[in-house]
DNA sequence: ATGTCACAGTCCCTGTGA
């Protein structure tokens, strides 16, 4: 089984290549985000032709995830109640697998009201998956606007009192890792930078000026059964790309 | 250190968000 989490940057302008992608690589899981998709606008048939089930939580002009699976999709829940009014999380289970694709707020600023929004939703985060049902394997997949150490970062002292790097937010990761998750794609690579996002301006992925900020968390077991993760950086190249590159997570379930 | 992209509305440019 393979999982992958892509952020698409507009469903809407990204089709073409999330449709040629999908028929290159068949993955058995992908989790979308930033759709920028109403429900009504969604894909659905277009995905159906494919061989794909799928679930969106979808807003309009902002925001927006859904999971895609052509292993099954059932039990799927959108947000984290009526708490949240931004459409950032949505959950499934394929394949006995509960996974979610999730699109963590930005932050914007250390001093911007929505940094501190960023951290009470990747606290409501924690808290949904804490109580998560243990019988089954986790996918916690998404682009989570964190990069979780310096390794992380292409150069660290250009991101001194910027998000993305700051001590509370990955304090907020490492709480979430506490509930039993781990780091899919660091686990198996150490040392490599593994970045999965670059910047459209300043030529920024030829420089190679990336963020890993897009992961894949899996519960203990599942990282026993993972075979393989790396980041597709060919979908980062050519006409009209996202900014962030497909990571892909392997499981021999 | 900001050279791009996508969106909606003010609608073929501009403000906003990333």
């Amino acid at each position: 089984m393979n999982v992958v989490t892509w952020n698409v940057n507009s469903l809407t302008a990204r089709w073409p290549r999330v449709e040629t992608w999908l028929l290159d690589k068949n993955p058995d899981v992908l989790l979308i985000q930033e759709t920028k998709q109403t429900d009504a606008k969604f894909p659905f048939k277009e995905l159906a032709a494919l061989g794909y089930d799928a679930a969106h939580n979808g807003q309009g002009q902002w925001n927006g995830v859904a999971i895609l699976s052509r292993v099954g999709l059932e039990d799927v829940v959108r947000g984290f109640g009526d708490q949240d009014p931004e459409a950032r999380i949505i959950g499934a289970t394929c394949a006995g697998v509960r996974v979610y694709s999730c699109y963590v707020p930005n932050g914007r600023a250390l001093d911007d009201p929505h940094y501190q929004y960023k951290l009470r939703w990747l606290s409501a985060l924690r808290d949904l998956v804490a109580k998560r049902d243990r019988s089954m394997h986790i996918v916690v997949g998404g682009d989570f606007n964190v990069a979780p150490t310096d390794l992380d970062c292409y150069d660290p002292s250009l991101f001194e009192g910027a998000t993305h790097v700051s001590e509370p937010e990955r304090a907020a990761l490492r709480a979430l890792e506490a509930t039993g998750l781990v780091d899919l794609t660091r686990s198996l690579h150490l040392d490599e930078p593994c970045y999965s996002w670059w910047d459209y301006r300043n030529g920024s992925f030829h420089r190679g000026w990336g963020l890993r900020i897009d992961l894949l968390y899996v519960d203990q077991g599942l990282l026993a059964k993972a075979t393989a993760s790396y980041v597709d950086r060919e979908a980062r190249k050519g006409e009209k790309p996202s900014d962030h590159a497909p990571v892909v997570g392997e499981f021999a379930v």
